[in-house]
RNA sequence: GCGGGCGUGGCGGAAUUGGCAGACGCGCCAGACUCAAAAUCUGGUUCCGCAAGGAGUGUCGGUUCGACCCCGACCGCCCGCACCA
């Protein structure tokens, strides 16, 4: 018997498939569509097996689908641009381009040698001029139809980086890919104002658009947009006060109008514009100010700072009571993001405004009466009280509930002329200006007469200089130090002007590429996208990716949809119909003795303990993490193709773990998925032709029932799991119909011949090399990719005879075996009638039995 | 702090959603083949017990003929957000 060697055959299938052009994509729309898509990889130069687990995720999907009739899109493609490319530049002296179309040329061949089902005559690159150019078409028709803004904002400013962050991008208040803790800092900058689409965003993630999305995903968007319904209104300062400003009031805001008796007093954000003048003023005010912009904003800065607040020489009115002043603080616990920028403290209704009165020893003034509690004896101590109750102390408010009482404050407000009701989101406009070079130029320039002026669609595109690699030497943006670039005559009034040397951030390019993909990859010209085949292929039905992007870069996809349904280009609002997000690849840890990491090749695992390959020294494992360079605990797919072979690599990935939940790999694991290989092909081989010999179409008399309904089992089970996303089952069921079929060796040759036909189906999509070998050496007609799905006979999946368990008292005794037919009464006559039961019910009377048909019999006796 | 999720053999995990707990794989044990090893094959493998039997799904309690599954309290782990007014 030959053995199985991966490394010819996975070739071969794999330049067959190419030469057949089997996966490319037609426009055969008679068929039912299914858009299969994996969030596209940025090129870093190799994959990894995190990459290999999310395609091959998506190739059992597309290859399933095929299988199923559909007419299937399966596209790749590279996010491209980005910072990883000027730093390369920086070190080796290579253009961003250069670096990265050869890692693309790199990871592109290592992909095909992992067997993908894509239709690679799609592929595109974000950094290709032809990609640009239509973001850039697109970006100038959002600009015309309003979505596009250009203001002045504090901006996060990655010191390190040199480039300013979107607040997804700052985690911990450190910058995201530097970990440079992130400074403040005005900018004009480029907005998309995703805000002004905030409540349909927020809308489809309840009204069932997005019911294919995980529950997790649309919920970290829920509190991502972060929506709550308040109080806006102005205290206007006691006296005749005019503030340092020329300001006569402050606007604050509040989800807690219910309080507002129990004001004592207001706070400013060291960054609201009244801090800042009386800042400019005053040396105590500047020296606060400044100390407040120097507190990190990490976990444990925050934990550890002390509420604390700057007392300015203003006072305001309260609202409802005459005669009563506040004093006015700026502290540093408010956040010029968030609402006004300012508030007005209720100590006994919030922590942070008790924290902060009990320091500086202002009024706390209980406004809501806990259940139970009397009024004349409740008092606040440290822990202020946030629960429901009765309004009290609280004028026209008094008795009211909180809910009532906030309608009833701001109706009252609002009569006051003084504000009004004002709906806030922790979700910001989405700032898209990067001071980077390798990225997507925004087509404006900038005209000292006619102001911000779009590029002419005519001159489009603004192309990238072509650059020597040393201008990355000085950090910063290069293209603000590239006159002949930067300098052009203004398009509407032909003075000289200048271009806006920003690039796009990188999330614009990922925005709108699965719709690009769907477009016939000839047609660049006629536009971002052909609206017909957008239309036909959109929404993408199954979209695969790590849950590490449930927030930006899907958010950002879905506000792009919207803004292209807007312009004219798309139909649909929700680009993603069904969303996975997969889990991370996992490996144990190595350290030596000296606490440096170690690589797993460096290590041998014998009987339990650890030790270096080479010299035997002792080797620590620490725990189970994601796989990461930093910490070494990486295998490289490379290394397993190299050993075990394609199919080796897909099966394992995908068998061990739900595929939502890490998966930890292990060699032991992957050489197990290599015997499971061999195996399928010693069942295969003894069986050559065998669908050449035999008609399958229907059985003959005298085929092995047995076989026959483990085969079809499988096969309605398998299918069931694949449709699911249970890979780790369809897996499970493989291994028991293999076992199966290897009881069954005197079988008859038709159902054998029967069941390998299937089996080969099965596994095709998680193993596809060794399926057209199996299925060529059984005779199969054409390609075993191109083979329709097995189905299951039904009436195959009916069990003859039904072995129910017996229960006395909720304990398992017995089981008995009925006919399906066999209605209650039967089943609890042959229950009683067993000698096992009998024997366990001996010395009690039965008080009950209860039979439900199909699953169990539990008698009660006592 | 707020929101969400999870806890099952030595390990990854299954259990048709209230009906035989531990499918399948890894590992381990025994046997076959072999001079031997590897590979492969066969059998076994939740724990205690020679057995009959008993215990058992983080802990404690509840509902039910019957609970990994539902309810209550607690313990532990993971994820997201976080001085958001």
């Amino acid at each position: 018997m030959a053995r199985y060697n991966p490394k010819e055959v996975e070739p071969k299938w794999q330049k067959r498939w190419e030469e057949a052009q089997t996966f490319k994509t037609v426009a055969d729309r008679s068929k039912p569509k299914y858009y299969v898509l994996e969030m596209f990889p940025y090129p870093s130069g190799r994959i990894h097996l995190g990459h290999v687990r999310n395609y091959s995720m998506g190739d059992v999907i597309a290859r399933f689908k095929r299988a199923r009739g559909f007419n299937v899109l399966h596209p790749m493609g590279w996010d491209a641009f980005g910072l990883p490319a000027e730093n390369a530049a920086m070190q080796t002296g290579a253009h961003p381009a250069t670096w990265t179309y050869a890692n693309i040329d790199a990871m592109k061949r290592e992909m095909k040698q992992i067997g993908l089902a894509i239709d690679w005559d799609r592929e595109l690159a974000t950094c290709d001029l032809q990609y640009y150019r239509q973001q850039q078409r697109l970006f100038l028709d959002f600009w015309k139809a309003g979505l596009v803004e250009r203001r002045e904002s504090y901006v996060n400013w990655d010191p390190v980086d040199m480039t300013v962050l979107a607040n997804e991008q700052v985690i911990d208040g450190k910058g995201w890919r530097s970990g440079a803790p992130v400074e403040r800092k005005k900018l004009s900058q480029w907005f998309l104002k995703i805000t002004d689409r905030v409540e349909d965003l927020l809308a489809a993630l309840d009204d069932g658009r997005l019911k294919g999305w995980p529950d997790n995903v649309r919920l970290m968007q829920r509190n991502w947009i972060g929506k709550s319904k308040g109080l806006q209104m102005k205290f206007r300062f006691a006296g005749v006060t005019v503030a340092a400003d020329g300001s006569t009031e402050i606007e604050i805001y509040t989800t807690r109008p219910d309080t507002l008796f129990g004001a004592s007093f207001v706070a400013i954000a060291p960054d609201h514009p009244l801090a800042q003048a009386y800042a400019k003023s005053d040396k105590a005010a500047q020296s606060f100010v400044a100390e407040c912009q120097r507190t990190g904003t990490s976990q444990e800065a925050i934990d550890k700072a002390e509420k604390k607040g700057f007392r300015l020489p203003l006072e305001v009115e309260h609202p409802f009571i005459a005669g009563r002043a506040l004093p006015v603080y700026i502290a540093n616990f408010i956040l010029m993001g968030y609402g006004t920028g300012a508030i007005f403290g209720c100590p006994a209704h919030d922590q942070r405004d008790l924290d902060f009165a009990r320091k500086y020893a202002l009024d706390v003034i209980p406004v809501i009466l806990p259940p139970g509690e009397d009024a004349a004896s409740f008092a606040i101590g440290d822990e202020s009280y946030l629960g429901p109750g009765a309004v009290y102390n609280s004028d026209f408010l008094n008795g009211l509930s909180s809910d009532a009482a906030i309608d009833a404050a701001i109706r009252k407000i609002e009569e006051m002329g003084r504000g009004s009701a004002s709906t806030q989101y922790r979700l910001r406009d989405w700032g898209v200006s990067r001071q980077r070079f390798w990225g997507c130029p925004i087509p404006a320039i900038h005209c000292e007469k006619c102001g911000v002026v779009p590029v002419p669609a005519k001159d489009l595109p603004v192309r990238l200089p072509e650059v020597d690699a040393s201008v990355f030497m000085t950090p910063g943006n290069p293209l603000d130090r590239m006159p002949e670039w930067r300098n052009v005559p203004c398009p509407d009034c032909s003075a000289p002007a200048r271009r806006e040397t920003d690039t796009f951030d990188t999330f614009v390019d990922s925005s709108w590429y699965f719709a690009r993909f769907a477009t016939d990859p000839a047609a660049w010209e006629n536009g971002p996208v052909d609206k017909a085949d957008a239309d036909y292929w959109l929404p993408v039905d199954q979209y695969i990716g790590g849950v590490e992007h449930a927030i930006l870069h899907l958010l950002y996809a879905r506000f792009f949809s919207r803004a292209m349904k807007e312009t004219g280009h798309l139909s649909v609002e929700e680009p993603f119909a069904n969303l996975f997000t997969q889990g991370m690849v996992t490996h144990a840890t190595y350290k030596d003795a000296h606490g440096k990491w170690l690589l797993p090749e460096e290590v041998v695992i014998d009987s339990g303990k650890a030790r270096r390959a080479h010299n035997d020294e002792p080797v620590i494992v620490g725990p189970i993490e994601k796989m990461s360079k930093s910490k070494k605990n990486v295998v490289s797919p490379q290394e397993i193709v190299a050993k075990y072979g394609a199919d080796a690599i897909r099966w394992f990935i995908l068998s061990d773990s739900p595929p939502e939940r890490d998966v930890e790999w292990t060699d032991a694991g992957a050489a197990g998925a290599w015997k499971l290989v061999a195996r399928i092909w010693d069942a295969v081989e003894p069986a050559k032709d065998a669908m050449k010999a035999h008609d399958l179409s229907s059985p003959p008399a005298g085929a092995d029932a047995e076989l026959r309904r483990a085969t079809h089992q499988t096969i309605a089970a398998v299918t069931d799991d694949i449709e699911g996303f249970r890979f780790n089952k369809a897996i499970a069921r493989i291994y028991e119909f293999l076992n199966a079929l290897k009881k069954a060796e005197s079988a008859d040759s038709w159902s054998r011949a029967e069941a390998l036909s299937a089996l080969v189906r099965l596994i095709a999509p998680f193993t596809p090399h060794i399926a057209e070998e199996c299925w060529e050496t059984l005779g199969g007609t054409g390609l075993a990719c191109n083979a329709p799905w097995p189905a299951a006979d039904k009436a195959l999946l009916v069990k003859e005879a039904v072995i129910l368990p017996v229960q006395i008292n909720g304990k398992r005794r017995a089981e008995i075996s009925v006919a399906p037919s066999d209605d209650a009464k039967a089943i609890e006559a042959a229950a009683l009638a067993d000698i096992e039961v009998n024997r366990h019910l001996d010395g009690l009377t039965v008080r009950k039995v209860v039979v439900v048909p199909g699953r169990i019999v539990n008698i009660v006796a006592s």
